[in-house]
DNA sequence: TACTCGATCGGA
DNA sequence: CCGATCGAGTAA
């Protein structure tokens, strides 16, 4: 029986890390008859607090980034380019704003087209990653083996600048042949 | 109230 | 390479 991904486990300062740590985990979703759809997250970013230029809430506190500064383990959903629903797990504690953006899961690439076939919109915004929501994480123990991980710089951030835009932050997860 | 542009994607 | 498509953020 899978656990869930706890709320506590996300709400401390080491963005990079948590975000590290959900690759192989299971996303959850719900689709409309209410059927689970589940797959294991091969991509992420982290977004870390109010110093990373990259990081939406480094801006400050605005309408928009407000559920950043909420305790970790809330869903931060946004529209870019005026089509695509990009979905974030809220971490840190309270007033510290920080976020991973979940980029891709087993056969999705792209944060776009993961939240398209997950059935995933803005009416997540600000709820709990927790079952009761229809969006959670589950984790059953899997660990992607260490020489199966890749850290590279983050994609689309060019405006965040040095050193922001050189930071390896984002992990990418990739079975290699058995 | 008028801009500008983005944590992207799919099709020329 | 380019167009789609729209709302947050900022300037005014």
């Amino acid at each position: 029986m899978p656990r869930l991904l706890r709320p506590a486990e996300v709400r401390h300062h080491d963005t990079v890390a948590i975000a590290r740590s959900l690759l192989g985990r299971i996303l959850v979703a719900r689709d409309a008859a209410g059927r689970r759809l589940a797959r294991r997250i091969t991509e992420v970013e982290a977004y870390n607090g109010p110093d990373d230029r990259a990081c939406h809430a480094s801006r400050g506190r605005t309408k928009r980034t407000a559920v950043m500064f909420e305790p970790g383990g809330v869903w931060y959903v946004y529209l870019v380019y005026g089509m695509h629903e990009m979905l974030n797990l809220v971490t840190g504690p309270r007033d510290y704003p920080a976020a991973v953006l979940i980029r891709g899961v087993e056969a999705i690439d792209g944060p776009g087209r993961v939240t398209r076939v997950l059935g995933v919109n803005r009416r997540f915004n600000a709820q709990p990653c927790a079952r009761a929501t229809g969006l959670w994480i589950e984790d059953d123990g899997f660990v992607p083996p260490a020489a199966e991980v890749q850290a590279t710089p983050r994609i689309g951030i060019d405006y965040a600048g040095t050193p922001w835009i050189e930071k390896p932050w984002r992990f990418v997860w990739q079975r290699t042949e058995a």
